[in-house]
RNA sequence: GCCCCCAUCGUCUAGUGGCCUAGGACUCCGCCCUUUCACGGCGGCAGCACGGGUUCGAAUCCCGUUGGGGGUGCCA
């Protein structure tokens, strides 16, 4: 490589880019995390780069195979594609934390054995107390068996403590340059040693993230603005790490901001819309979730928001990344899925929205010959009235029936006045002398009778047929409705709504 | 408390010293289109947190204040 090296990648060989993505499966997958999750994705594909997922399920108490599943099958749903980590397979497995302790345990005494690490007998509780007595304003572990001789660590030994190993932070200032943030620097006295592994033996996440990252040569840790500060003791642990031989030195990296919900909160798990369980229920789009989720943080370009994951993944640089905390909006989610919806052609649609369809009883699953028809037919007539894949149901609902559901409560008093029965009546009669069932022939009949004849307004003409056949105040268009019902079930529907 | 980060319409953002009487999107409100609802089109409300500098010139650079967020675990 000549001239001057790249911001971003360094003297990195595009494809030698190597982000991850580590979540812990403690539950369902949350949307910051699936924005981190994105992010790292078109970080890796717009390079060339791999993506690697790992599991962080060092916390046996709080890990469980129903998280992992729920891990994998999100990032399935989403189409987030990664090269290595469970599942896939990769030359740096396994990729699973909870595989790994021999790993942990093996690094943890190199490091103590090369000095970067120590035992550490003090609880709690004496820490507390020096900080107390001593009156510093800093938090965190004053580094008081540092350098314990011989017979001190024996007399700890005698009084049956067990210690915790942690890591010797050089005692120098560490700045480093944030790909969206920039320039970020603390003094040491702010970054205390930390526990790297606990009493009882077991690694903690301050060990095993560095030394994954180191081991499966991550090049760049793009992670929530929540990790920012913890960036500083993981540094000096990555430089012990290549002292030992592991890994290839520090990753560059990218701080993202963080996801805000209501108020001014980090959206946390109670939050409504945190759950990416809850977008795939009501029918969201993954390439709508994920283009919104974009959105948050990250545009591409001036006058434009809705985007293909694909358009993102060539546009995308971590640089134009905006470090402001990003709130969160449920509209602009929505209105974002529904320009996809608009996007995605007829017949995917109609492919997307069967589950939804059997899962409201209307359908089978696979449809059968004649609901495949149906559907075919139906789906132009909503798809730009639909933003979510949910709303097909009450949409589409009175087609698959045999009888007439009224959705809205109040809607069935629209028929039964004296005007709505006129309508009713007159239209049954209008349409039971039609030849040809069709759109234009019903339109043409409907309008004769009830607008010109009747001399009503269209709104008041069509109001009450709409609902006697569909139930509902909205609908598809309401010819193209009556030509799909078919002309035996339409007059029936009138029929049954005529007051006798 | 201490450390770190952040600061343009209600929200997400464009803006990297003159192109800014600050542009787009969502929301909301009008109007048009119209068989309902949407879609689409047109229009409107609404913003550079504050105070000092630097400069011929500052939303843009610097300092401070204020406000918000994150961190401060033998969680991740």
């Amino acid at each position: 490589m000549t001239g001057t090296t790249d911001p971003v990648l360094g003297d990195l060989a595009p494809h030698d880019v190597r982000v991850r993505f580590p979540p812990s499966p403690t539950g369902f997958i949350h949307v910051g995390n699936v924005r981190s999750a994105l992010f790292n994705w078109a970080f890796a594909r717009h390079h060339g780069g791999k993506l690697v997922l790992r599991i962080e399920d060092t916390d046996l108490a709080r890990n469980t195979e129903e998280g992992y599943d729920s891990i994998v099958g999100s990032l399935r749903w989403l189409g987030l594609d990664w090269d290595e980590g469970p599942e896939v397979g990769g030359p740096h497995g396994p990729y699973r934390q909870s595989e790994r302790f021999d790993i942990y345990a093996d690094v943890a005494a190199r490091l103590r054995d090369a000095g970067h690490a120590y035992d550490c007998y003090c609880t709690n509780e004496e820490v507390e107390q020096r900080r107390l007595a001593s009156g510093s304003k800093v938090q965190g572990y004053d580094g008081f068996c540092r350098d314990l001789g011989a017979e001190q660590r024996a007399a700890f030994e005698a009084e049956g403590r067990q210690p915790v190993l942690r890591f010797r932070m050089p005692r120098q200032p560490i700045s480093f340059d944030d790909l969206v943030r920039g320039e970020v620097a603390f003094l040491p006295e702010h970054v205390p040693d930390y526990v790297l592994v606990r009493a009882n033996g077991t690694p903690l996440y301050t060990l095993v993230n560095p030394v994954d990252d180191a081991m499966m040569e991550i090049t760049h840790v793009l992670r929530g603005e929540d990790l920012l500060s913890s960036t500083p003791r993981q540094i000096p642990l990555y430089e012990a790490l290549l002292d030992l031989g592991i890994g290839r030195g520090v990753p560059r990296f990218g701080h993202l901001p963080i996801v805000m919900g209501e108020g001014n909160k980090r959206l946390s798990k109670r939050d409504k819309g945190s759950g990416l369980s809850e977008y795939v229920e009501r029918g969201f789009l993954p390439e709508g979730v994920l283009n919104y989720l974009a959105l948050l943080g990250w545009g591409i370009s001036e006058d434009r928001d809705v985007f293909t994951m694909a358009e993102m993944a060539e546009a995308f640089d971590i640089r134009r990344v905006n470090p402001n905390p990003a709130r969160f909006d449920m509209k602009k989610c929505e209105a974002i899925n529904a320009a996809h919806m608009r996007m995605i052609s007829v017949a995917d649609m109609a492919a997307r929205v069967v589950p939804f369809l059997a899962g409201a009883g209307l359908v089978s699953d696979p449809p059968t010959e004649e609901q495949r028809r149906l559907l075919d037919a139906a789906i132009p007539l909503v798809h730009e009235r639909i933003n979510t894949l949910a709303e097909s149901v009450d949409m589409l609902g009175f087609l698959f029936r045999d009888k007439v559901e009224y959705v809205e409560a109040d809607v069935a008093a629209l028929l039964h006045d004296e005007e709505g029965q006129a309508v009713v009546r007159a239209s049954r009669e209008a349409l039971d002398r039609l030849s040809d069932w069709t759109t234009e022939a019903i339109e043409d009949a409907l309008r004769r009778e009830l607008v010109d004849d009747m001399g009503l307004k269209p709104r008041k003409a069509f109001g009450p047929v709409r609902v006697a056949i569909t139930g509902r105040r909205v609908s598809p268009p309401l010819f193209e409705s009556m030509e799909l019902l078919g002309r035996e079930e339409s007059l029936a529907r009138l029929d049954a709504v005529v007051d006798r």
